[in-house]
DNA sequence: TTGTATGCGTTATCAG
DNA sequence: CTGATAACGCATACAA
């Protein structure tokens, strides 16, 4: 495409490089100066038709496509924006890469990403890297940094970040409701007669695995039941402390109908650890997970949990990166949490009953 | 960092942009031409010790950072280097990425993502984009594009493609021995008594998937066992297909006390279809995947599956592209497949031997 | 070995 | 509205 038939004149592009076409050539081309050209392709003044049209004819003759390297140099814009995750390859990040992926590159940007590896100092060191490669902006997910830390950066150039609530110029907090969606898990429990709800947590210094637990002890207490830390075990959302978590809430002998796991992942493993001490899912024991990724609908049984929008999450993200980018102030809210009853929880049966 | 107590001179920097140091202010600095300071940040010219000691000690004072930017523009390399999987989000292509990004990333590159979306099409526009952002390479994983398409990309620049054996100049294929993989699985169920072992395909226009039957059939065939055609069901990689094949192979009544799936994900929709017809794995029957990805470790019960090293994968693959952007020829090799025995397998017991 | 001059492809700042 | 011309930050022939 852009080779056309027509290909008089200028004949097999010339050098090296893949032989690009230069602003400059289609400023030769159609009868304009270069900087006539820039400014139609950025919009940045008006010009009469008659020199548009002549341009875009070039153009599409030529087949240039602008050199977004010496676009940023000149211009600042790099037309890249920076993502920093925990871990690319991440079950339930990757969703909302997608989503940022798709948003982004419709509107003629690149996401450039890196992993953060869970580390506050190595995320700070990710966006040094994101800064010096001119990238016009940068999401973080959720990330360890500190609220100051990311407030500084936001001073120098749009931040968009997910998974906490906070205010500062430059800035947009984009936050997902994991109290409330908590509560619903909990709740969904409560209804279902458990009374006995062992909770699996994330990790507590996480924004999410605090506001999680906070949700399942509202639940709890609405319910006019007591907060008893004898059922809550510590986890770090992988599926090796879930399994752990759960291995030893059963060697603890306390009882328990059900257990509310902080994320899918912390659910699987402990479902294996129920499975393996011959406790069955939901027969003998409930089991809630939250964030609904992907491979929740195919575990055995297929997991009720707590639809977290991730994907939708990368979108809005990107789009409020967009905004920040044209100088408008996003407003975004992120759907409401919803609960995705599968089939891992059941009425508590009678005979159970404690 | 860089920035130090010793913020004596010439203080706050100064404009926008973040008031970054150029490589001009360092030159001054130490007292060089601005020539000898890009000599000496990429090792082009022998330099004296004095102005080399110089140099870097006003590049540390300085906190100077290079601007890859203004590099790739003046210098044709960007430090960048492309990466085309199918989904960013693929419990299966994360683990590559990872790779990548760690290896790529340890040489001071930066990894540029895209998704090919698993269409050919949509792949050659995001190799397209990737060319105009001027990355030095390009790594394909796996990919939907046809071998001439992709030598033609490696004319003008390097290239690394995963899946597929094949040859060019300037590119190097870097492929898993998927049909070993697939014989040892089948060999691994056959070994354990099963003789009617039902396969389930992946994508056969991929060639992964004709390979992987490739090795199925391979393995029955040295047993002395015949192809049926009726045992095989068509998938497509994904859960969702490998739960319609189990469907239909049970509703076929086709007797068979063994599935091996062409990937895990598709023995996980199979898993769950054979739990919704009450049949448990490996009680009933018996069950192997292909992949290891990170879940099937807590599958229940955990997958049986070939380990194929897809970090490692990543990990080569840069190393491949590293290496071929210093014109050496790489000559790097994937481990074997290896077997993980785990416990959706089990021997067959007599009584239900047909 | 080192410095000088030029160019990389665009955008931005000026005059016209 | 439009066209020269100067940055942008660095690399590289070329000359010294």
């Amino acid at each position: 495409m852009g080779e056309g038939g027509t290909g008089q004149g200028k004949g097999r592009r010339s050098a090296r490089s893949g032989g690009r076409v230069t602003l400059d050539m289609v400023a030769e081309a159609a009868g304009v100066s270069a900087a006539s050209v820039s400014r139609i392709l950025n919009g940045t003044a008006i010009v009469s038709g008659e020199k548009r049209a002549a341009v875009d004819e070039a153009i599409a003759r030529l087949g240039y496509v602008p050199n977004p390297v010496a676009r940023g140099l000149a211009g600042g814009r790099t037309l890249s924006i920076g993502v920093v995750t925990q871990a690319i390859d991440s079950p339930f990040y990757g969703g909302a890469l997608r989503g940022i992926e798709d948003t982004v590159s419709a509107a003629g940007y690149s996401p450039l990403f890196v992993s953060g590896q869970w580390s506050a100092a190595h995320e700070a060191r990710c966006i040094d890297t994101l800064r010096s490669r001119r990238v016009d902006g940068v999401i973080v997910l959720t990330g360890r940094m500190a609220d100051a830390a990311l407030a500084a950066v936001a001073l120098e150039l749009p931040v968009v970040v997910t998974g906490r609530t906070m205010k500062a110029p430059g800035l947009v907090a984009l936050d997902f409701d994991n109290f409330e969606g908590a509560r619903l898990a909990t709740q969904h429990l409560l209804n279902l007669g458990h009374r006995r709800i062992a909770f699996i947590s994330g990790d507590l210094k996480h924004p999410d695995g605090k506001e999680r637990l906070r949700g399942y002890r509202a639940a709890l207490k609405a319910a006019g039941l007591g907060y008893e830390p004898a059922l809550v075990m510590p986890g770090n959302f992988t599926e090796a402390s879930g399994l752990t978590a759960v291995e030893r809430l059963i060697d603890s002998r306390e009882a328990f109908t059900a257990i509310f796991a902080a994320n899918d992942q912390m659910a699987f493993g402990a479902g294996l650890g129920l499975h393996r001490r011959k406790l069955r899912v939901p027969h003998d024991v409930s089991l809630v997970g939250f964030d609904d990724v992907a491979s929740s609908v195919y575990s055995i049984p297929p997991l009720t949990t707590v639809h977290h929008p991730v994907y939708e999450l990368g979108q809005m993200s990107a789009q409020a990166m967009l905004q920040l980018l044209v100088g408008e102030l996003p407003t975004l809210a992120l759907p409401p949490p919803r609960l995705v009853v599968r089939e891992s929880t059941r009425e508590l049966q009678v005979l159970r009953k404690r």
